[in-house]
DNA sequence: CACGAGACCTGTTCGC
DNA sequence: TGCGAACAGGTCTCGT
């Protein structure tokens, strides 16, 4: 489910506390910790996870790329989605759903729970977090980062672009929905590889990542299906998912290819075909 | 270096 | 209705 804007609600969320009267988490003791699936827990060992996070304080959360963020007192809790993972507050009595995989226990009678149908999604406590989020690319929105360090980049790869964006390591928090978005708002097919575009392409397409991540999170993220549904960011969708419908802007039939086993989708006359590549 | 396939998982949707 | 295939917001690892 989640890439950038979504977990950035989801952060804002646990940092605001809910409009069910659910509490921010910030300052907000951790009594204990309950492990429902060991392999979502990628550090430590779950009995060591459960052991060392007891007692520790919440004083701050953030997101780094894809990364939640949770500074605590002695250590800082990353946690990442992948496919379809979410975080939920709740009262620490209710049932326990099926796919539940972390509890931690909260004062004030709440818990926050990690649930995660597929089972992709980890949790890292440690006191080292950069070892986990070093490797990570620059972050999109951040205004430091500039359309020339962009183009640059952009250079230095003969990659093609879908597959290029997607990589964490070249930027961090794009995901299948906002590179297609933004490919296409940038009138760049998916195929066309980064040392193709000039200085003017690259800057157009580093606003338009920036202009999707941004329209996203006002709208709270995407809702696809039953995993996550706070967003209505679907409802603005100019390519994803739109195979066979009209373009919003030229009204020809979107259409979908696979690239790096990824789903992709573009309008093939706004986004025209590179030279010498293969039609779509 | 770049790419493709397979793993990791469960659930929903689609075609026959 | 049943059943298998295809597909899903992500990332890692291995082979070519």
């Amino acid at each position: 489910m989640p890439e950038l804007p979504e977990v950035e609600t989801i952060a804002n969320g646990l940092r605001q506390g809910g409009s069910d009267g659910s509490p921010s988490l910030i300052h907000q003791a951790i009594l204990s910790a309950c492990v429902l699936w060991p392999r979502s827990i990628a550090e430590p060992a779950p009995s060591e996870f459960e052991r060392r996070i007891a007692g520790q304080v919440i004083t701050a959360i953030g997101r780094r790329a894809k990364y939640l963020v949770m500074q605590l007192s002695q250590d800082t809790l990353l946690i990442h989605l992948r496919m379809s993972g979410n975080l939920l507050v709740e009262p620490h009595n209710a049932e326990i759903p099926t796919h539940h995989r972390l509890l931690l226990f909260l004062q004030g009678g709440w818990r926050l729970a990690f649930n995660d149908t597929r089972k992709f999604g980890r949790a890292w406590l440690t006191n080292q977090p950069d070892q986990v989020l070093g490797r990570l690319g620059p972050e999109p929105l951040d205004p430091a980062f500039s359309a020339q360090e962009f183009y640059r980049r952009l250079q230095a790869s003969r990659r093609q672009l879908k597959p290029l964006l997607l990589d964490q390591e070249f930027i961090a928090g794009l995901g299948n929905i906002y590179t297609d978005e933004a490919l296409h708002l940038s009138k760049l097919h998916p195929l066309l590889t980064a040392d193709q575009l000039d200085e003017t392409q690259a800057a157009v397409l580093l606003d338009n990542i920036r202009r999707v991540l941004s329209s996203g999170i006002r709208h709270h993220g995407a809702s696809i299906d039953w995993v996550y549904r706070n967003g209505d960011f679907q409802n603005y969708f100019l390519v994803y998912q739109r195979d066979g419908q009209p373009c919003r802007k030229c009204g020809a039939t979107i259409q979908r290819l696979v690239v790096g086993q990824r789903g992709t989708h573009f309008c093939p006359v706004c986004q025209p075909t590179p030279e010498g590549g293969r039609p779509a």
